[in-house]
RNA sequence: GGCCAGGUAGCUCAGUUGGUAGAGCAGCGGACUGAAAAUCCGCGUGUCGGUGGUUCGAUUCCGCCCCUGGCCA
């Protein structure tokens, strides 16, 4: 199987709706390597409470693009694009296919429709921004933003501190308007990918699952992971990797904020509420082939479907 | 058994000096360009415990009943 140019796959969908067994359950029949599109699986150290494929899982099939980072430090929608790309260069470059797994849907848009070259985020110009904002409110900010950039200020809200704060701080870093930088977007990946949702037909079920798996991640020591990571005295509720879902709520209760039940139904919430926007993304995106999980048969269907779009490429 | 306090949205509660009711959370819909598991916007979803009475009109006032909590027996 050398020498080809393997399509690629897109697995993705809400929270808990059953991906990454999929994967799996798909690795047992092509050469894949998996790359994880997910924000929080990035960091070192948390593991339970992001539902991270597991040493057996990683064991048997290629991951990338988890555990690259420490949980103080900060990644984004445009260096996944690059990374992503990269990687699938080189799982072609050894014969394998490339299957992207997880439900991040900005950094899958910035993969597929690309993401405008930006400055990255300065947290020292992001905590000058705060302060000021502190003093003045976000509207007045807002109001600034209009006079320096009129259709980035149209477009967002004036409540919406932190898209207010990302376009002042571009302007800052670049000199030139958010606007006029997002004008010319060049896409990260240069062919159409092969894409499925799984997207479960029955909202209450998904909810189900989704208070199950999270009293689970609890019965293996989500809180102790937790713990462990309020301990080091670094980390603050600020950081995104602490701003992850179940994360933060645990992580009020270890500032003694909540009690541990308040925390726990919080933390489910938090979930549904994920699960409900990454539905959100998907409504909008008729390019993406959608699998209801739980109807019968539905894995083998999808098995066939993937073979038929990678027969097409590998002769 | 007696006395007291309650019974209003999925939950916790507010309120109507009588004109069929509103907050927070949850939920639902949407937006989304380097923090995205983030951030933001929009939407009350209701036999006001039941039943009789007074009244033009009762969720509100009165009677009885049911339920919950507390105190006394």
């Amino acid at each position: 199987m050398a020498d080809i140019t393997a399509p690629v796959l897109i697995l993705t969908g809400p929270t808990g709706s059953g991906k990454s067994d999929w994967a799996m359950r798909l690795a047992s029949q092509w050469p894949v390597e998996i790359v994880s599109v997910d924000s929080a699986q990035v960091f070192r150290g948390m593991d339970i409470g992001t539902a991270k494929p597991g040493a057996a899982a990683r064991a048997a099939v290629a991951h990338h693009l988890l555990d690259i980072l420490d949980p103080a430090q900060a990644y984004s929608a445009g260096q996944f694009a690059q990374d992503a790309v990269t990687l699938i260069g080189e799982i072609r470059a050894r014969g394998h296919i490339p299957l992207l797994v997880g439900g991040t849907m900005l950094y899958l848009r910035a993969l597929r429709q690309g993401i405008a070259p930006l400055p990255a985020g300065s947290a020292a110009l992001r905590e000058a921004i705060d302060a000021d904002a502190a003093r003045r409110g976000w509207p007045s900010l807002h109001a600034d933003l209009a006079r320096i950039d009129p259709q980035a200020a149209r477009r967002i809200h004036p409540n919406d501190a932190q898209r207010i704060q990302r376009a002042l701080e571009v302007c800052r870093l670049s000199g030139a308007t958010l606007s006029a930088l997002q004008s010319h977007t060049a896409a990260a990946l240069q062919e159409p990918a092969a894409v499925w949702a799984l997207v479960p037909q029955a909202r209450e079920l998904l909810h189900e699952r989704i208070a199950i798996r999270f009293k689970q991640m609890m019965a293996q020591g989500f809180l102790e992971e937790v713990r462990a990571l309020h301990g080091r005295g670094d980390l603050r509720a600020e950081h995104a990797s602490m701003r992850a879902v179940g994360y933060r709520q645990l992580w009020e209760h270890c500032d003694g904020h909540t009690t541990l039940a308040q925390a726990v139904e919080a933390g489910v919430a938090a979930t549904r509420q994920l699960a409900k926007r990454q539905l959100t993304w998907l409504r909008g995106d008729s390019t993406i082939r959608v699998v209801d999980p739980e109807a019968p048969g539905a894995f083998e269907s999808w098995s066939l479907e993937v073979g038929v779009a990678l027969r097409a490429f590998i002769r």
